[in-house]
DNA sequence: CTGTATTACTGGTCAGACCAAAACAGAGGC
DNA sequence: GCCTCTGTTTTGGTCTGACCAGTAATACAG
């Protein structure tokens, strides 16, 4: 008995990352204007239902992700879109101790565009089919809403492109550099920015086609040209939020 | 009199923000090894001196930024070590067991092509000055037949365009490509090879002394070419060998 | 009307307590 | 002896209520 119970009780979630969702929904909804003030931590907190402590969570939680920005004294404010100016002095300090976003994008782009040039001079016929499997995958599934497949599937894609060089190390980095997008704080990001602007997906699919289609014509100015773009949707998702 | 303090009172800092960084510090130092349970929030409270809450909300911060992992009733996991260190140790580890020269050596071709790329877009005065030093370095002093030092002196050549970037992921990378020439498999091919051809030196420092007049004009095109050139005559070092 | 001092309000911190889930250890059955 | 079950301990998750420190609005004096 105990062990069905225990499937189902895969997910755990805790009572602040739900309060941070019911804030999050409350300022799609307009119900909270952006720039605006939120109440008072002892007003949600009454308002849910939990304690100021579940509260205070939350709102901290979505500190780091940089929709909310707390003055002591004063109170919590909703963040204006632009991110990268409004993550306050102590948000800021975790991330550079950590690994900010920025930077491992910035890596990427000047990585991942050596390595798409060497794979478009290196690539086989059966690297590129396998390229274009990885991007029609992506194409093919049903993927509303589901931006963790979508992801995914983004991932598997830039991956394919670097066995296509056939070089461990490459592949090794480039795997690394990819795995970072699970984390909470760039899946918040993601969820924020494509709930905000579903229509930006289709541009992006757009983006990976034209990498097949470089791939295909052996066109590595172009295949790089079409990297950056794509690179520079992923930091305006995090930086840009419209 | 208000308004002086209240000028060297931009920056506030949290306290769960500092018990962040405390944590950061000790996992980086290795004190809390990846993959360990952290101390229990009762006794990381008490060690520091503050209060379980402040605890608690520095973990969380830590959490969604993708460092730690909370089971709750079990406790709290190192996850991952930070992008940039698990890199660097991952592919130091490649190169250890890679028998592979021409793969390390191509690698460094996509890769480093792509940070001179960006380095040349975003280097200073100052950069373009240090790299002009690294390379001004290595000629100035006697090199006859002390192949290590002049190798000492490449590697910090290359080290200082990668630090143009300003991104400490790229460096961290860049470190690690290029200390695989301490290798004794390394050492020994270079001794024998200049032995064998002394009159080869020159013209690797013209490749170098091309990139850094690429710096100087900003120009990528020329930068990439002559890097390529000179990972090229590497290359021949390592096949002129049998 | 203006400038200042007070006051109410807000986030930041703390202490102590309870709950539920996981891990652990020891008693029991095979 | 090994496995299983159970009770205890440990641990994170939550709550209450309180105090502090900074802010901002207000009341008051000039």
């Amino acid at each position: 008995m105990t062990q069905f119970e225990k499937i189902t009780q895969v997910k755990f979630k805790s009572k602040s990352s739900i309060i941070a969702e019911q804030i999050l929904q409350l300022i799609r909804t307009g119900q909270y204007p952006v720039g605006s003030k939120l109440p008072p931590e002892r007003i949600i907190a009454e308002q849910m239902g939990v304690s100021r402590p579940s509260v205070r969570e939350a709102i901290s939680a979505l500190q780091i992700v940089g929709v909310l920005e707390t003055r002591p004294g004063d109170g919590t404010y909703i963040s204006k879109p632009l991110i990268s100016d409004r993550l306050s002095a102590e948000v800021q300090t975790i991330l550079e101790q950590s690994d900010s976003p920025y930077e491992i994008l910035q890596a990427r782009k000047a990585i991942e565009s050596g390595v798409i040039h060497q794979a478009i001079k290196l690539a086989t016929e059966d690297d590129i089919r396998s390229i274009r499997a990885a991007w029609k995958q992506k194409h093919e599934k049903g993927l509303q809403g589901d931006y963790d497949a979508y992801t995914k599937q983004g991932k598997d894609f830039h991956l394919s492109i670097a066995q296509a060089t056939r070089n461990n190390l490459i592949v090794a980095i480039m795997e690394r550099l990819l795995s970072v997008t699970n984390q909470p704080l760039w899946r918040n990001m993601r969820c924020r920015y494509y709930e905000q602007n579903p229509k930006r997906i289709e541009p992006m699919m757009d983006v990976h086609k034209k990498i097949v289609a470089a791939f295909e014509e052996r066109n590595a100015e172009k295949a790089i040209q079409a990297l950056e773009e794509d690179l520079d949707t992923v930091l305006e998702q995090l930086y840009n939020m419209a």
